[in-house]
RNA sequence: GGCCCCAUCGUCUAGCGGUUAGGACGCGGCCCUUUCACGGCUGAAACACGGGUUCGAUUCCCGUUGGGGUCACCA
């Protein structure tokens, strides 16, 4: 074959049922760049009615962990990212794709190589020293049979063409063409005769009937690798679709620091709502006119990888939060409660009862138009379940102590007198109170909140008096009057 | 370094030869207002550079610069 030009794309994709996979590997959690591959994968497979496909890459035995599976199953499942079918565990198809490599080597298209690490370290470094780009010759490659030692397990390596070019069809990256010499004959077969990530993808995308493989941008030079052995095997190429990368906010990778963090942190540690998340990592790369609250619907009906951008994202955090602010106004409160109430849960070490959710509920509407995240959420909720006496914010304290001369203690009675604990009724307290003393709302709500809850910041001033209750307010106000 | 990819406000993007270059986040101002938010209005803010092609380039082509990816018995 070597010498023509093979290509890739449309061309194979046919008219068959659209099948996309995810295919992470288990050495971590599920990153947030993994996430929006898979994001995108399934969105193009619930968009043309086709599969999804989940399979997980556990050929590195030494890094695979059982609870890294359990973290990616968890993400995909959290994220509303459902596949079709089970999971499939590369590992356990080692012996079909060992298969595969005999046969290719059968068929003239492998052969076993018994080059050493020192060898190629060599050849590696007299390149080097040479400044001349390094590619493996090995003299095993076209060597007699006959001269195969029979001392020492080779590797399978692929034998790659020499010449031509290499043709890749891109639904994102367009039509990427690669002189075939800059594909060296890569390993199939590790020493131990287990296969390696390029032979495992290749055979079990073809057995899974794989027609559209979207990944990250990082994988478009092995699409390369991968097209020769489809070539050698005379298998069908999928129609490949390498999404950019998602970048940190300094452009450069991205790392921990910027949010390579598991999608478990972003909702456990951040306090993200799936749904933001989604809406975040779908705008990344891919747009629809104006639309920036993008429903799941919308998004199955408007998704189309031909649209998804050519060029690598910086992760922006503020734009994350805004969006997930919009989501939380929007989520269901008795929800959002006891998302908070977990929150809390942890922040005061000790767990909140069915009352305490109820409560949550209750002030919710007040709560979650003033938070970006559940973590907000559930500072803004605190003050709920402080004590008397309240530890006061400096700024606090400070608002008590100025409060109009016997104020607090006016309101104090005049609440206490109350029949009715309502909005209404507070209100009138306190509207009734500042009139009289021809002074303004402000002048006697901050103290009063300050006393209520220790800070300055809270929800609306009546809100509050009327979440905490008759008994816990007047215990509030009576702690912090003047001794 | 070789090969490959990319390039519109600070960021995410719309645009697909002729637009006052639009939206969102963030930022500033105003309004609302018991604080903080929410909400409404509003302002500043971009086609990396140089050549072409064209009557006309943000848009097409080439180059420069800049950024990114990849060069394993990892995936």
């Amino acid at each position: 074959m070597g010498g023509t030009d093979v290509s890739g794309g449309l061309a194979s994709a046919g008219n068959a049922p659209v099948v996309t996979r995810f295919a992470p590997s288990p050495t971590g959690f599920l990153h947030i760049g993994g996430a929006r591959t898979a994001l995108f994968n399934w969105l193009y497979a619930r968009r043309t009615g086709g599969k999804f496909l989940l399979r997980i890459e556990d050929t590195d035995r030494a890094r695979s962990t059982d609870a890294a599976i359990a973290a990616i199953l968890d993400g995909m499942r959290w994220l509303g990212l459902d596949w079709d079918g089970e999971e499939v565990y590369q590992f356990s198809r080692a012996s079909r794709h060992a298969e595969v490599a005999r046969q290719l080597v059968d068929s003239g298209h492998a052969y076993p190589c018994w080059l050493t690490q020192d060898e190629l370290a060599a050849m590696r470094a007299s390149a080097q020293a040479e400044r001349r780009p390094f590619r493996i010759i090995s003299p095993w490659r076209d060597a007699d049979p006959a001269t195969h030692p029979t001392d020492a397990a080779p590797v399978i390596r692929l034998k790659a063409p020499r010449d031509g070019k290499l043709t890749i069809t891109d639904r994102v990256q367009g039509e990427v063409i690669v002189d075939a010499n800059e594909i060296d004959d890569f390993i199939l077969l590790r020493g131990d005769g287990t296969p390696t990530y390029m032979l495992s993808v290749v055979v079990d995308d073809h057995d899974m009937g794989v027609t559209h493989v979207i990944r990250g941008d990082d994988h478009l030079n092995n699409a390369f690798r991968q097209l020769v052995m489809l070539r050698a095997l005379d298998w069908p190429v999928p129609t490949y679709a390498h999404v950019p990368l998602i970048h940190g906010s300094d452009g450069a990778k991205l790392s921990k620091r910027h949010g390579a963090l598991g999608v478990d942190a972003y909702r456990d540690e951040l306090g993200f709502l799936p749904e933001a998340v989604n809406n975040y990592l779908l705008r990344l790369g891919w747009g629809h006119k104006d639309d920036e609250i993008i429903s799941r619907d919308d998004a199955i009906s408007w998704f189309d990888i031909d649209d998804v951008g050519r060029s690598a994202s910086r992760f922006d955090f503020k734009k994350l939060e805004s969006l997930n602010a919009h989501y939380m106004r929007e989520a269901d409160d008795a929800r959002l409660a006891t998302l908070c109430a977990n929150h809390l849960a942890s922040m005061l070490e000790h767990p909140l009862g069915g009352e305490d959710e109820a409560l949550l509920e209750r002030a919710m509407p007040a709560l979650k138009p003033r938070a970006k995240t559940l973590i907000e959420l559930a500072e803004g909720a605190m003050f709920l379940f402080d004590q008397v006496p309240l530890t006061y914010e400096n700024k606090a304290r400070g608002q008590i102590d100025e409060a109009p001369e016997d104020a607090m203690l006016a309101l104090y009675n005049g609440f206490a007198a109350l029949d009715i604990w309502s909005i209404e009724s507070l209100e009138s307290v306190v509207r009734a109170e500042a009139e009289a003393r021809q002074i303004g709302l402000g002048k006697l709500a901050g103290p009063l909140r300050a006393a209520l809850t220790g800070r300055t910041i809270s929800p609306g001033i009546f809100d509050v008096l009327w979440l905490l209750g008759r008994d816990e307010s007047l215990q509030r106000i009576n702690a912090a009057l003047p001794a």
